[in-house]
DNA sequence: AATATCCGTATTTTT
DNA sequence: TACGGATATT
């Protein structure tokens, strides 16, 4: 095969035997078992760059990552390699986002037109909620499944590609009974869906794999790309598996990288099967295993590889440190969250002083609100920090309320936008929301001089609704009108016109929010048309604070705070990973079942093994139920399961109950406390 | 009588 | 923040 020499010895220089292999891997398909800091991202940049340089031109590469961040981490690394020119001509992003690009051009085939607008999560189950109301399930006296319920067995049952009958037996078994009512449900969500011309995140995959079924388009999609790259297989479902195989069918050379012990995302249907079957999936497929750990220290390792030794599922991999290094991992237990909050904070300056920078530390924890009193405590010693994952920027309220103006315009065939912007005017509920929309939606004309958009109906057309809203609802005209003709940026500029004041009365903490207002006019402002903008923010939003607030923030140093899922991928200096407290770590909500559990272990592996030099563990001891405040009602936790007597024979042990630690305890209610927290210790094992 | 609004309580992880 | 139930408003 040829390619240029000096390029390529550059590119592969720093790989060891196996990256090697791995990246300069010929045609057809390849599997990668990447553990844990093996120099994963690394080896797929290297890849990259290798088939770059052996002349597969850049925009014939597909590149499928978990979320658009890391896609741009690789080709840049990719750049550094080949050039940056090169670099940026590769396809990469999610699955979501690629098939989105693609659905924006070859829609059409599929019955699509350019303008769908697509519904993340919460639109999703509000529209199930919708349905839900309306098939008069809400009001059952026996207790009908929630529109988060009803929206996690949809997706489900898509992404599984498995009969609903089964999917409820397996996963929701104590909703068995309502399957009647779910049919329903779904069958009018589907529909709803295709007349409003909105997708979901399930339907850009279903499109997607449609797309690859009629007939011509399918070879013009599956031809003009030479490679295809998937990164965090073993975070991949049914339906991505089906998406590949159709793209691949023809042309074998796919590689996807992964790692069994990884996988935590089986809540999203992904499933690690994907990872064990491509063999079977794509015959002839070489393996590759990367097993030597750069990352972390031995002490850090010895502590994952031993939490992973003891998984009901075992992998046929430890992972070999390269790195020496003689300090243990420290399990600091403590009095309780309030104190685990100043202790957190103790450490992280500690490491600060001692040359380690804030934004070389991360906290880590499995429920966004675990950090609640952390971020207080932060803010109180002006110790500046980023959170990464939990609630999102866009999930607030008043984004919402924004965006779905701006859905309105682009595809005035959204009620779901239409019925939540309506719902803001005075003595606006449900009920008159519903009836302005029927008004708008109306008889499709045929015949009649009425226009058929609903948009266009309610700029010109008058509408019954409450005398209340009567005034707002001319104002709301006016804004529409205005905003049609107007570029995002200012679009979003006059429509805050009309809802600046109606969002201060609404919202109590007005002050504090319109700054999220502002930072969407000036992000608007950056896009070229109202639709990339909006597919942006629901394929690829935020995941962080910073990500809004632009290039101030960036130079400054901010300490890391992530929910462990949004943690994958990465790697910190020092790790302090918090709530190691069963019930929190495992995740009561995910104690089902053996299965769960062991994913729950994964996760606490993914943690642990972000660590390169400083890995620290809290467990607090006490846990405050409801008020903080006034009741001092409390019980006792436990350590986490995964931390077992031997695995905790590995880490450095502390406890901190000093009470200067712990302002809110006078001496006479701690020190029976305390003494209760040693001796519950004790029981602990 | 119908519907909007208010209030107290309980919250996993994310494309 | 979202739900259910109670209360307020038209």
């Amino acid at each position: 095969m040829f390619y240029s020499e000096p390029v390529s010895r550059l590119v592969l220089a720093d790989l060891n035997p196996a990256q090697h292999r791995a990246s300069t891997y010929g045609e057809g398909p390849l599997l990668v078992i990447a553990g844990a800091g093996t120099g994963k991202t690394k080896t797929l940049a290297a890849r990259v760059a290798y088939l770059i340089d052996r002349g597969v031109p850049p925009e014939r590469i597909l590149l499928l990552t978990f979320s658009r961040r890391a896609a741009q981490e690789m080709l840049t690394r990719a750049g550094q390699l080949v050039g940056r020119g090169q670099a940026s001509k590769v396809w990469g992003g999610t699955f979501h986002a690629v098939a989105n690009r693609l659905l924006r051009v070859h829609g059409h085939a599929v019955g699509l037109p350019p303008n769908f607008t697509v519904l993340d999560q919460s639109d999703a189950a509000d529209l199930m909620n919708l349905l839900r109301t309306e098939l008069g399930l809400a009001e059952t006296s026996r207790r009908f499944p929630k529109k988060d319920t009803l929206a996690a067995i949809y997706s489900r049952t898509v992404n599984t590609n498995v009969k609903l009958s089964q999917v409820l037996e397996v996963a929701f078994p104590w909703c068995a009974d309502d399957i009647e009512g779910m049919r329903g449900i779904f069958q009018g969500y589907v529909k709803r869906k295709r007349e409003q011309a909105v997708l979901d995140y399930d339907d850009l995959l279903l499109f997607w794999k449609a797309l690859l079924h009629a007939p011509t388009i399918s070879d013009l999609i599956a031809g003009s790309f030479d490679h295809v790259l998937v990164d965090e297989y073993q975070d991949t479902n049914a339906l991505q598996a089906d998406v590949l195989v159709a793209m691949r069918r023809s042309i074998g050379n796919i590689t996807v990288v992964g790692d069994d012990a990884q996988a935590i995302y089986s809540f999203r249907a992904a499933t690690v099967r994907n990872i064990l079957a491509f063999p079977q999936q794509f015959p002839g497929a070489e393996i590759v295993k990367l097993e030597q750990n750069y990352r972390s220290i031995a002490p850090v390792l010895a502590v994952a590889n031993a939490v992973m030794s003891e998984a009901h599922q075992q992998y046929d991999k430890e992972l070999r440190s390269r790195r020496t290094g003689e300090q243990r991992p420290r399990l600091v237990t403590c009095l309780d969250e309030t104190q685990q909050a100043q202790v957190v904070c103790d450490r992280v300056i500690q490491h600060l002083e001692q040359g380690i920078a804030l934004n070389r530390q991360a906290v880590l924890f499995r429920t966004g609100h675990h950090s609640d009193l952390l971020e207080v405590e932060l803010t109180r010693r002006n110790i500046p920090f980023v959170k990464y994952g939990g609630l999102k920027f866009i999930e607030a309220a008043h984004v919402k309320d924004m965006l779905a103006f701006l859905r309105i315009l682009e595809n005035p065939a959204d009620d779901l936008a239409w019925f939540r912007v309506l719902q803001l005017l005075d003595g606006m509920g449900p009920r008159h929301a519903q009836t302005v929309l029927d008004q708008l939606r109306g008889q499709q004309g045929l015949g009649e001089d009425r226009p058929n958009s609903p948009l266009e109906r309610f700029l010109v057309e008058r509408v019954d609704a409450p005398p209340a809203a009567a005034e707002q609802l001319d104002e709301l005209r006016h804004a529409l009108r205005d905003a049609r003709a107007l570029g995002p940026g200012q679009r979003v500029e006059r429509l805050r016109h009309f809802y600046d004041p109606i969002f201060e009365r609404v919202y109590d903490n007005a002050g504090v929010r319109v700054r999220d207002l502002e930072q969407l006019e000036q992000l608007a402002g950056t896009y070229a048309t109202t639709r990339e903008f909006l597919t942006d923010l629901t394929l690829d939003p935020p995941s962080s604070t910073s990500d809004l607030a632009g290039s101030p923030l960036l130079e400054e140093d901010y300490l890391i705070l992530s929910t462990i899922h949004s943690a994958k991928g990465c790697e910190w200096d020092v790790v302090h990973v918090i709530h190691a407290a069963d019930g929190n770590i495992p995740s009561d909500m995910a104690t089902g079942n053996a299965e769960e559990i062991d994913e729950e272990r994964r996760l606490f592996y993914v943690a642990l093994t972000r660590a390169k030099d400083w890995l620290h563990v809290y467990f607090p001891l006490r846990y405050y139920h409801r008020r903080r405040g006034r009741s001092d009602a409390h019980s006792y936790a436990q350590l986490t399961r995964f931390i077992s007597p031997r695995v905790k024979g590995l880490f450095d042990l502390e406890a901190v109950y000093d009470e200067q630690h712990s302002p809110e305890s006078t001496a006479s209610v701690s020190a029976p406390v305390t003494v209760d927290a040693l001796l519950n210790e004790l029981w602990a094992d």
